[in-house]
DNA sequence: CTGAAAGCGCTTACAG
DNA sequence: CTGAAAGCGCTTACAG
């Protein structure tokens, strides 16, 4: 009933330890004769193999930390899977952690991490991440890691996200050529580089036709649907609901919508809705929902990647990979147009 | 730049290898003088702690394994996240794996999780899963585990989900008592217990008021909002719509409220569509989707504990925890009413 | 192709 | 309150 070791296997199989550390491992330096009696006394005694001794003494572990936020969000979860999935395939498991944005946790987390020794981490940092908390990660007993989906100012490391300007500044142009007014951009983390770049694109396309948008009209929030919704209502509270509405992802934009529908604002007529990330259910909405796609999948085989490299070659050059994003216009800013949107007006609708 | 350990720090701070040990552990057989000198000489050094060797040492791992299909569906999410809170204030860290409901691949995670000697395992069974496959887990050199969500035919071990039989029944009652006639039941695995449940509690309800669900008109997927729309397609094709759509899981309801969307098949009015889980999604859907709660934070968190339970006393008998179900009922059916229908038809909406 | 010995980094009696 | 010794279960040169 003890548990079974190399030993025990050694002697009911009449060989030494060595030799059945060699079958464990498949060598060739051991004759297909002894490696099948021996394999037959391992299944006889049930014998389970200790990865926990191997690795102590290899100082390998072959397993990677990952560390997000939080998986409620549709787009961490696809990200987690896709790196669950890439690291699963190059032979690594994974050691969990959430830290629900918050630092304490994440840097528990992290100490845990490095104590059990794994081999890498990949960290989708909290919010309010500062390079401080991420230095021990560096230095000379650091770990190998790489950064998801937000980059950390002032720590240089690996980085895997999407071109956050980018994907604003396609959406801003997109709201230009629909001819909208005024814009509002709500929900998402406010002190967060990509609610800051994605706001920055959005602004610079805007503006190159002579739009803008109201410092009021920007509300930070949670990126979930409750998130959204309370930063509508804060919009709607402060008068009439702009052109159209601009959120920091598309969790955030259900929550809007669903707001709306309250008020009976008709989305893709009275006013047009668009959300980041072009998550499935984005396009199940009703009307479909008008979404700046951010790849998740591409992110997570990136950041696996590189995560890979870095463990292989620990000093080399960082490198960041940044996956280009693409619009997809659907009805929740396709149907609307000025003139339709003033129609209502006209007859009243829309308030 | 070679690792520092406790010899390095006893040989730095002056004591032995044994009280470097105790004072990681905070003894009190130490002098808080010691304690404050050997942990300056430790942070000096930049000494890591190396939990592995403690592990091996102790034969502990305060590591439990948490195999789950998928995190996509958010109501699995919703549970890992619930686990990795109620686990990690217990002090345990999350070894992690996604079976992708392929046994294989479990069988591959459950084998990794076991030689990484992981102090227990909550296991969301993949859907095909036999108790032959669990039967490792149960033997003499097993561990301590809890299944989630879907019970393994044969298979002995504590358990916690909801009570399926139920959830289905106070769905099959709300449809008669609304007036419906003729019921389908969409998507969800075929061969699994919590389908065959649901579906057996609707049809008892049903039945005892008369009505049944045709065998055609039970149509299996997976539980995704691609499924929905591949099972409702499906159903479509055979005839004219049933008056209410019951559909296994809230991600198949969306992908049905999207089908029925697409062909002007106006839900809460034409028909009704409910679902289960009661995801926050469900609630902001257009009508809100009426669906049964299945309370995955309060299934989590009953796990955590039997699992708990079982590491401290690994031969106390079998538990089952079943979380009783609640129906919320919403727009997409309470709008629905045998009259309003019949008027569409006359109409000639609706096909 | 095999065996005896050392060691991965820790903890735990045991004796002082 | 502290120290010397053994050992957790494995692997890796090294010598045969």
């Amino acid at each position: 009933m003890g548990k079974i070791t190399v030993s025990d296997v050694a002697a009911a199989s009449g060989v030494s330890r060595a030799a059945v550390s060699l079958v464990l491992q498949d060598s060739h330096r051991v004759s297909a004769a002894t490696k099948e009696r021996v394999r037959q006394v391992m299944a006889d005694l049930g014998y389970v193999y200790d990865r926990r001794a191997a690795n102590l003494r290899t100082r390998k572990s072959m397993i990677v930390g990952l560390i997000v936020t939080n998986v409620r969000n549709p787009y961490f979860a696809e990200l987690t899977m896709t790196i669950e999935q890439r690291l699963h395939e190059a032979g690594y498991t994974l050691l969990l952690g959430y830290s629900h944005d918050e630092d304490d946790r994440q840097r528990g987390l992290l100490a845990t991490m490095t104590e059990y020794r794994v081999d890498g981490i990949v960290l989708l940092p909290a919010a309010e991440t500062t390079a401080a908390a991420l230095a021990g990660l560096n230095g000379k007993s650091g770990t190998p890691h790489v950064l998801i989906a937000r980059k950390v100012r002032g720590h240089d490391a690996d980085y895997a996200g999407v071109a956050n300007i980018k994907a604003g500044a396609l959406l801003g142009r997109h709201i230009v050529e629909i001819g909208a007014r005024t814009v509002a951009f709500i929900g998402g983390p406010c002190g967060s580089i990509a609610r800051t770049e994605r706001e920055r694109g959005l602004r610079r396309e805007l503006e190159s036709a002579g739009l803008s948008i109201p410092i009021e009209n920007s509300i930070g929030s949670p990126s979930t649907p409750a998130g959204g919704i309370e930063a509508c209502e804060k919009l709607l509270a402060q008068g009439p609901a702009p052109d159209v509405i601009a959120c920091y992802s598309d969790a955030v934009a259900f929550g809007v919508l669903h707001t709306l529908r309250e008020r009976d604002l008709r989305v893709g007529t009275d006013l047009a809705v668009a959300g980041f990330d072009d998550t499935t259910e984005a396009r199940h909405q009703n009307p479909p929902l008008t979404s700046v796609a951010t790849f998740p999948e591409r992110i997570g085989d990136e950041a696996a990647r590189l995560l890979l490299g870095r463990i292989d070659q620990p000093d080399r050059e960082v490198h960041s990979r940044i996956v280009p994003p693409r619009l997809n216009v659907r009805q929740s800013t396709e149907g609307w147009s000025p003139t339709a949107s003033r129609e209502q007006s006209k007859k009243g609708v829309g308030r």
